[in-house]
RNA sequence: CGGGGUGUAGCUUAGCCUGGUAGAGCGCUACGUUCGGGACGUAGAGGUCGUCAGUUCGAAUCUGACCACCCCGACCA
């Protein structure tokens, strides 16, 4: 390709809608332009470069035998409705009406069409395991879309969906796409590691997703360096000490703490309480009804396993009105305490505790009156539990639960995710096979994701410079860029540009010659800036030494002879694709 | 949806407080001089000042509503 043959609308300055590295340089670098709020068209330049994502994705997925396909992305809601997921990701689904009025969804994923076509098509023990995989735009209502390609409203996911005759079948599946994503990533020139991971609203119950270290990343990612051990902070526990259970000791005394409203003012002077030794009392709504969350003072709630705990995927926090109809009071003077709830446990009111309260004894909270807390709390002996969980967010530098050191947290980008989802798509789709035995049984499934467009982002978030993008050569937009700093066509510079072109076209290298009558340094500052990994700089002072200056996007510049050049390309190639196969 | 912020040319922005009908840099067009790390000169093209309403003799500027975008939280590949 000729740089004047194509488009590449670099920018000198940054566009103020940018906050992330990566967002700027898309927009810099000619990659992408924004249409509206999560809404992005690919320029020729960025497109190759997704295009290049998507072709190692294709090789890994065929290499492990999935089958590809392409699934509509505008649905019939009836398949929603089945599934259940019409209710539980409403929140996510968009929907459009048709001349007619009648309604469809825009395909945020595609569970319930796999399974509706397996559910025809697959029959026999005879025709699984099967893998079926698409690369094709999802469309999200995303509460906030946000910098750039990493949450939009459309973006492109490879998704696959396995099917298998049992349990122990799906997890060798799920142990193959495992396997499958990390080379996906490896090969993409991407630091990525897997970490155990929450299954959300897509259920099922087991559960990975590959991680991109990245400050700016939306998850938290808890790891121990002892072990190897990584979950994602919605589902990481710790071994976080209970402290000691005793007997129960003194009667509950009622104590009066005008307002006083938050763990930290009970930590304080008269009261002294340490934060450890409250018991904080939440009240969410769940299914219309309030349930109450008991945790240690110093201890977070995290909705993910709360979501698990309960056992139902929508829950809110009570509203203020809410809490005081279930309770009697307002927040800071809540609590769990038998004697002080109007209502009998058990009876409406469910109340769940955190583990690291179990045997709690001489504890305080609330009396459930205004003003009023309640000490020498013993749970076993004054609450009446309905439940028990892990409720807590794990912090930093707790003990890791498996060998003990202690854990460090960081910010990374998911950019993929793989779930064993057992039977709940089959069941309720009607996805099933005659066994080898003669029964009917619902296949075993697995779902596998990859963010696409955002894998494509997240590779230029972890690698740049204050020039630009340096693209590792498996996706960069081009592979090689000649720069001749002449470009007058009868030029010796010229002439040897376009046979340095030929030549690596003819070898199947990606190349774009820099034909642009501008100043090197223009040609210079945009080379870095897009970050093709390999320029080749063509000027008459080096050529009259028998030269063409050959330099890696983050190496250092080497004069060769230009009869070098295929040969020297095609190592630096070579080098660069040896990761990860 | 709650909280905060911003809308002036393709991009970055000045002007707004204190009302008098818009200016710069980059980019773009032409010509000339330059030519190894974002050159310079001259001459140009390009703006419903987010939208609508109001106040006023007069609104980019003051007021209100709406819209869009960005940031923080919940959501996710």
């Amino acid at each position: 390709m000729f740089w004047t043959h194509t488009l590449i609308p670099t920018l000198k300055e940054t566009p103020a809608e940018a906050e992330i590295t990566s967002h700027k340089l898309l927009l810099r670098a000619g990659l992408i332009r924004k249409l509206s709020g999560g809404l992005y068209t690919f320029l020729p330049l960025g497109l190759r470069a997704l295009r290049k994502v998507e072709q190692i994705i294709r090789e890994e997925m065929n290499r492990a035998g999935a089958l590809e396909v392409l699934m509509p992305a505008l649905q019939p809601p009836e398949i929603w409705q089945q599934s259940g997921r019409y209710e539980t990701a409403a929140d996510v689904l968009y929907k459009v009406r048709d001349r007619a009025r009648k309604e469809w969804v825009l395909s945020p994923t595609a569970e319930e069409v796999i399974t509706t076509l397996t559910a025809a098509e697959i029959n026999s023990y005879r025709q699984l395991p099967v893998n079926f995989y698409q690369v094709s735009v999802k469309f999200r209502d995303e509460i906030r879309p946000r910098f750039g390609l990493m949450r939009a409203r459309e973006f492109i996911m490879k998704d696959a969906y396995s099917f298998d005759v049992s349990d122990d079948a799906a997890m060798v599946c799920y142990r193959k796409m495992y396997d499958t994503y990390k080379r996906i990533f490896d090969r993409c020139g991407l630091k990525n590691f897997p970490v155990e991971a929450d299954t959300g609203v897509i259920g099922g119950n087991y559960s990975h997703e590959f991680m991109v270290p990245a400050e700016t990343g939306e998850n938290e990612v808890v790891f121990c360096e002892g072990c190897g051990y990584a979950a994602n902070i919605e589902k990481a526990a710790s071994a976080a000490p209970k402290g000691q259970a005793g007997a129960a000791g003194a009667a509950v005394e009622k104590f009066a703490t005008p307002g006083v409203v938050t763990i930290d003012a009970l930590t304080k002077a008269p009261f002294n309480v340490p934060a450890e030794k409250q018991i904080k009392t939440l009240v969410y709504i769940a299914e219309s009804k309030p349930v109450l969350l008991l945790l240690r003072g110093d201890d977070q709630l995290n909705d993910a396993k709360l979501a698990g705990a309960i056992g139902t995927p929508t829950f809110r926090p009570a509203e203020p009105d809410e809490i005081v109809a279930a309770l009697g009071a307002h927040p800071g003077s809540l609590g769990a305490v038998s004697s002080t709830l109007s209502s009998e446990p058990g009876k409406g009111l469910r109340i769940y505790a955190d583990e690291r309260l179990r045997g709690a004894t001489d504890r305080t909270t609330g009396a459930n009156q205004d003003g009023f807390h309640l000490r020498n709390v013993s749970i076993d002996r004054d609450i009446q539990v309905t439940g028990w969980a892990d409720l807590r967010t794990v912090k930093a530098g707790e003990p890791c639960a498996k060998c003990g050191k202690p854990l460090n947290i960081r910010r990374a980008i998911e950019v993929g995710h793989v779930f064993k989802l057992g039977t709940k798509y089959s069941e309720k789709l009607g996805s099933s096979f005659l066994a080898e035995d003669g029964q009917r049984r619902p296949c075993v499934m697995g779902c596998y994701g990859i963010g696409v467009t955002r894998t494509l982002q997240a590779v230029i978030e972890q690698s740049n410079d204050a020039n630009g993008i340096i693209w590792p050569i498996s996706v960069a937009p081009y592979t090689v860029c000649i720069t001749p700093l002449s470009v007058a066509p009868d030029s010796a510079v010229m002439k040897l540009a376009q046979k340095i072109y030929a030549d690596l076209t003819a070898r199947g290298i990606d190349v774009i010659l820099d034909d642009r009558d501008d100043r090197p340094g223009v040609k210079f500052k945009d080379a870095d800036l897009v970050g093709f990994p390999i320029r080749i700089a063509i000027g008459e002072k080096s050529l009259a030494k028998g030269e063409v200056e050959l330099k890696p996007r983050g190496g250092v510049l080497t004069p060769i002879k230009p009869e070098e050049v295929v040969e020297k390309v095609e190592a630096l190639i070579r080098d660069a694709m040896a990761v990860g196969s």
